[in-house]
DNA sequence: TATGAATGAGTTTTCATTCAT
DNA sequence: AATGAATGAAAACTCATTCAT
C-alpha cells in the first residue's frame, strides 16, 4: 500500500519533469497528479530534492540491471558481435523506459555525478572497444574513438527517437555497421 | 556605452546559467555579476524571459554566421574534404563561444523550436551527405546514418570536451575517417 | 473556517481602500490587517486583481439584492409613493454597507463597466419617472430630468453623509418633495 | 519658454490624468507625452506630488475666477435669475475646461482638502439658495436642501456629458425651472 | 538647464516547507 | 498517516528619484 503511493508519487513527478522539465514540476503539481495532499509528499520523502533524487534512484534500480545484463549477455561473444548486442541491448533496455530516458536527458546537465547509468554505458563501451582492440579487429587508437562514437551514436537515436515517437533498436545494427566498415561504398 | 552595459548584462547572464543552469540566475546575481542594480535589467530588456531571448539572439548573432561559413567554406569540395572541412569548421566555431555553448546544452530542453544554429547544423550535415551519395562515394542509404552519426559525434565530442575542459577540434579528423571507413583495422 | 478568513481578508482590503484609496491597500497591509500572510491571500485569490474583483463582487452580492428588493417594493404603488419609497429604499440600502460605499466611489472612475448596482439604480429611477409620465403626474419631459435630478441627490447625500458621517435616509423624504414640487414657497 | 515647458507638462500630465487616472500617470508617460526627459521634470517640480499640486493649482488659477465671476454675475439679481445665471455660468465655466472637470471627478477621493472651485460652488449655492429665503421666495428650510440638490445636478449634468460628451449647460435652465417649481405637472 | 541611464525601495507573485486537524 | 491551509523567504517587477554628462 505504502509503496504503491509512493510509486505513484514518483510516477507523477517523472511525467511531469519528462513534459515540462525539472523546475516546473512543482511539488503541488506532483501531488495533485499523484492523488495525494502536498503534505503526504513529506510523508515519503524529507524535502523535495529527496523526492527527486529517490526518483532517479528508483527508476536507475530497474534500468540499471537491464543495462548491465545487455552488457554482460555479450561478454563471452567474439568483438564484432558484441558490440552489436551491447549496443542493442541498451537501446531496447531504454526503450522499456522512454519517459525515463526523457527525465535523463532533460536533466543531464545538473546532475552531480553523471548518472551511474550513463557512466556504465560508457564503461561497457570502453570495454567493448577495448577487447576488439586486444582481439586486433580495430587498431588501438581506434578503440577510445570508437566508444565516443558508439555513445554519441545511442545518444543520437534516443535523441531522434525520442523526439519523433519511433523505435530505438531499430536502427541499431546499420550504426554498428557504419562505425566498423564506415558509410563509404 | 549602452551597448557596453547591455554586454556586460548578457555576458553575466550567460556565465551564471553555463555554471549553475537556467532556473539558478537571478536577476539580483545577474545584476551584481554585471555590476549594475536590478532595476537597471529592466532599462535594457522588458522583462526576466527578453534578456534570456537577447542573449541567445546576441550569441546567436555572432556564432550562427560562423556556422553558415564553416558550412560553405565545403560548398565546392569534393564529399570528403567538404565532410572534413564541415565537421572541423563547425567545432572550431563552437571552440570559440564555448560559454554559449554549455548554456545552449543547458537549455536545450526547453526552447521551442531548437536552436536554428543546431538546425543549420543538421540540414548541412544531411546535406553533405546527399553529396556523398549522389557523388557516390558512400551509399544511398548511408547517408542519413551518415548525418546522423556526424551529428552524434560532434555532439560527443562537445560534451566530452565541455565536461573535461579539452580542445573540441583535436580529434576531428580521426572521427571523420572512421565514420567513412569504420574503425575495423 | 475557510470562509471566514476569506471575509476577513476582504473586510481588510475593503477598509484599507475606504480610508487610503485602490493602490494605497498593498497585499502586505491586506495580509497584516487581517491577520494572516501574504501566501495565503494567494490561496484564497489567484492574483491582486482577482482579490479586488472577489471584494466587489461579494458586497455587489449583498448590497444588490436589497436595491433591487427597494425596487421592487415600490412597483405597484402610483407613482409618487413608489419614488419616495425608491429613493428611501435605497439610501437605506447603501446605509448597510457605507464602507462598500465609500469604496465604490473611490474606485468609480476605473471600473468598466460601472457598477451593476450603480446602473440597476440609474434603470430603476428612469422607470419610475416614466411611470410618473405614463400616470400623468409629471409631463414627459420632466421624466428625464427628474431621473437624473433624483440620481444626483442620491449621489450628493452619499457623498455629503459620507464626508460627514451623517444619515443617509434622513433627508430622503423632503428630497423628493422638492423634486415633485419644487423649492419655491 | 520656460513657462512654455511648464505648461506642456502640465498639460501632459492633465491628459493622462484624465485619461486613466491620477496613479495610471507615470513621470515617465507624463515626460514622453510633454516631449521633455524625466529629470526635466525636476528642474520645473520638486517631487511628483509638487507636479500634480501644481496642476491643480494651474487649472484653480483659470478656472476659479471664471466660477467666481460668474457667481458674481448674479449677485444683484433677484433670486431666481440669479439661481439660473449661478447654474449656468458654473456650468459654463467647466464647460471650458472639460479635460480639468473630468480629473477633478477622478481625484475627488483623494484630495485633502476638498478642491477650493468645488467649495466655493457650495458655498455660493448655498449663499444664493439664503438669499432665496430671505426673499421669501423659497422656504427657509427648502434653502439647504435646495443647494444640495443643486450640485447634485450640476455634478449629475457633468458627469452625464462628460461620459457622453454632451454640452454642459443645455440642460441649466430646465433643471433649474424643476428644482423651483417641481416635475409635477 | 536638459538629458536619460542608474538606482533601490516597495510591491506583487511563487512555491517549498510546516503544522494543526 | 493524510490532509491542505498557512507560512515566509526568495524571486520578479515597477517607478519615483538621483546624478553624471
Amino acid at each position: 500500500m505504502r509503496e504503491a503511493v509512493r510509486a505513484s508519487i514518483l510516477d507523477a513527478a517523472e511525467e511531469l519533469i519528462a513534459a515540462k522539465g525539472m523546475h516546473a514540476a512543482a511539488l503541488a503539481q506532483i501531488a495533485k497528479k499523484a492523488g495525494v495532499a502536498v503534505g503526504t509528499l513529506y510523508n515519503y520523502f524529507t524535502d523535495r530534492d529527496a523526492l527527486i533524487r529517490a526518483l532517479f534512484e528508483s527508476r536507475r534500480a530497474t534500468l540499471h540491471p537491464k543495462i548491465l545484463q545487455a552488457i554482460a549477455d555479450g561478454r563471452d561473444l567474439p568483438f564484432e558481435l558484441r558490440l552489436r548486442q551491447v549496443v542493442r541491448g541498451v537501446l531496447a533496455a531504454f526503450e522499456s523506459h522512454r519517459r525515463y530516458v526523457k527525465v535523463l536527458i532533460e536533466t543531464e546537465h545538473d546532475r552531480h555525478p553523471p548518472s551511474p547509468t550513463v557512466k556504465a554505458l560508457h564503461a561497457a563501451l570502453e570495454e567493448v572497444a577495448q577487447a576488439g582492440a586486444r582481439e586486433g579487429v580495430i587498431g588501438v587508437l581506434q578503440a577510445d574513438l570508437l566508444a565516443m562514437l558508439a555513445i554519441g551514436a545511442v545518444r543520437g537515436i534516443i535523441l531522434r527517437r525520442t523526439a519523433d515517437g519511433g523505435d530505438f533498436v531499430a536502427q541499431a545494427d546499420e550504426v554498428v555497421s557504419v562505425l566498423l566498415d564506415g558509410a563509404r561504398r
